[in-house]
DNA sequence: GTGAAAGCGCTAACAG
DNA sequence: CTGTTAGCGCTTTCAC
């Protein structure tokens, strides 16, 4: 356990220009950079963050908290964060907030308060203006996935857009028929991104002079179980059946492929059917859906952390996460 | 950002005691203990983590390493291990080797070595000598999750038991045709599961007095496609076809249920189908299945890391990790 | 461009 | 049971 000193010692320098030329704050020749960097090297020298924390008020670790982490997005998003953490030298410390509401305190009135991180990136997570104020109380800079959360630069989807484009693509290929899973106000968390795609799946019909007809909406809970019953219900009638259906995930999506299936009609042949997400199993069903992209989303919120804690110059200027249609063979022309 | 010394002040003794009153080391008295918390949350004093790392050496982290994240099994047990940790009023940093051999070396020989952690897990991952050393070399703690590596107490999953198991489970139903899809030398990465669970098979088969056909075993890449596409193969033929199938994971066995609908046959009726693992789909698909527990298998890990941290002392003594047939609609007796 | 030295905020002997 | 005090290993003025 090589410390400072002997690092010092051995490029006959002092620990202060070892300090310096390793952490490439201040000036320091050239040649003496290389010394101390040789000599750090032979000897295995890493600086203790501990120390270097307390001295300087920096620990190069940035909190990451999420409302859960074993589901693809959420996984997916953290990814792409902990991976361009790292590139910049930074560790990821990881908050679940799963556990309830007691959890949740105990990560925002005591956790991140221990000066452990430098900032902090919040995942689709409401954030109380007293969670907001703590963090800005100790001067850490905090971006959000999202969004929007008051105060806090949050990169945020444009969902209405989003299931505009879905429901568009279905009306642009000649569907009068569209349904809708997942518009259920009772699952109205996540900044009501259910009741925000289903405006925009209700504006698409409106821009294409469908009427809307209540009944084609189906609420449903961002399952593929969900997905697969409320699919049976759109479609196990003959009469009105829809000959599409926009579904406001791509879990609900292939449950609403399976359950077309298991009804006997084929797609995209005798329904289509589009997701939102593209998610890993998004190909293999060969599911038609508006991709979102949750690594470059995490990668993405690191940049503009990092351009707060004035570690960057590169900060993204548009707050919108991009998204993209990705057609593949779920979705058609209807039949004649 | 109230200090020690304000709370020591307010609380009317020593900055000593403050520490000692709120880290629960060393001897107060209640009453001064009480007082002590008072005057810490009126001021909303929390401890300097990097004050009190340097300090004392122990920096009341973990470091959890993953060669992958986003997916089910891994971000699975990361939770269970983050909710653990948590609860005991430690934190979590997460590396995700995912990047690459490049990324891996900068973990280990840096991120790991600058004392930001206490202990560390790490998961599915086949540690070299050297890097094994690095971390006993600083005394830190070091548990595994689906080891073996040496020199490291390491929670295992019995994969030949299981796949035994699972086999047996075939064959006592009364399946003499069992076929396996998952058995490839080729995807022998992570301690050889792939041919240890084959071995199982193997040897369930014989148990069963059922004569080995090697035509009925297909490698596959863990992929609901793989596992589709090496089903399509068993299933397709007419004459000999298997009338069971053995996955050795659910992701695959998905893709083979749905390999057997595509070509018309029915599950159970016509093949019966059988994972390993228990994902989170599994229900969906109604699949027999060996579960395994990623939660828990988390958690027991942080237990086994905070005995070894000499924070508890209810280690787990079986390092073995727990498995069970949970029995569901995918299987069924053999048509006469 | 480099060195000397004063902390950063807490913990852990040690003494009482 | 509690207070005094000397660090923990760095970073950062401030001189030079």
């Amino acid at each position: 356990m090589a410390g400072i000193e002997e690092v010092a010692k051995k490029a006959g320098v002092s620990t202060a220009t070892v300090s310096r030329a390793l952490s490439g704050r201040g000036y320091v020749s050239e040649a003496t950079r290389s010394k101390v960097r040789g000599a750090a090297s032979e000897l295995g020298y890493v600086v203790s963050s501990t120390a270097s924390g307390l001295a300087s008020g920096r620990t190069r670790n940035v909190g990451v908290v999420v409302p859960l982490l074993s589901h693809w997005y959420f996984s997916t998003v953290v990814e792409g964060a902990e991976t361009a953490l790292l590139r910049r030298g930074y560790d990821t410390t990881l908050y679940n907030l799963m556990g309830g509401e007691a959890e949740r305190r105990s990560v925002f009135t005591h956790f991140l308060l221990r000066k452990r991180v430098d900032a902090v990136i919040a995942i689709n997570l409401e954030l109380t203006v007293d969670e907001v104020r703590a963090l800005h109380d100790l001067r850490k800079p905090l971006v959000g996935i999202g969004g929007p959360i008051p105060d806090v630069p949050t990169l945020a989807l444009d969902d209405f857009e989003v299931a505009r484009l879905a429901t568009s693509h279905l009306a642009g290929l000649g569907h009068r028929r569209i349904g809708h899973i997942g518009g259920g106000r009772e699952f109205d968390i996540d900044f009501h991104l259910p009741t925000t795609r289903r405006r925009g799946y209700e504006v698409a019909l409106a821009d294409a002079a469908i009427t809307l007809d209540e009944r084609l909406i189906r609420p449903a809970d961002f399952t593929m179980k969900g997905g697969y019953v409320a699919a049976k219900q759109l479609l196990g009638s003959p009469v009105d059946r829809p000959t599409a259906i926009f579904a406001a995930s791509d879990e609900m999506a292939i449950g609403a492929i399976l359950a077309a299936r298991d009804l006997g009609l084929s797609v995209p042949r005798d329904v289509s059917i589009i997701g939102v997400d593209d998610n890993q199993q998004a190909p293999f069903f060969d599911l038609t859906t508006i991709a979102q992209f949750p690594r470059q989303q995490g990668e993405t919120a690191v940049d503009l952390l990092l351009a707060e804690l004035g570690e960057s110059t590169t900060a993204p200027t548009d707050l919108n996460l991009p998204f993209e249609l990705v057609v593949r063979g779920s979705t058609a022309r209807p039949q004649e």
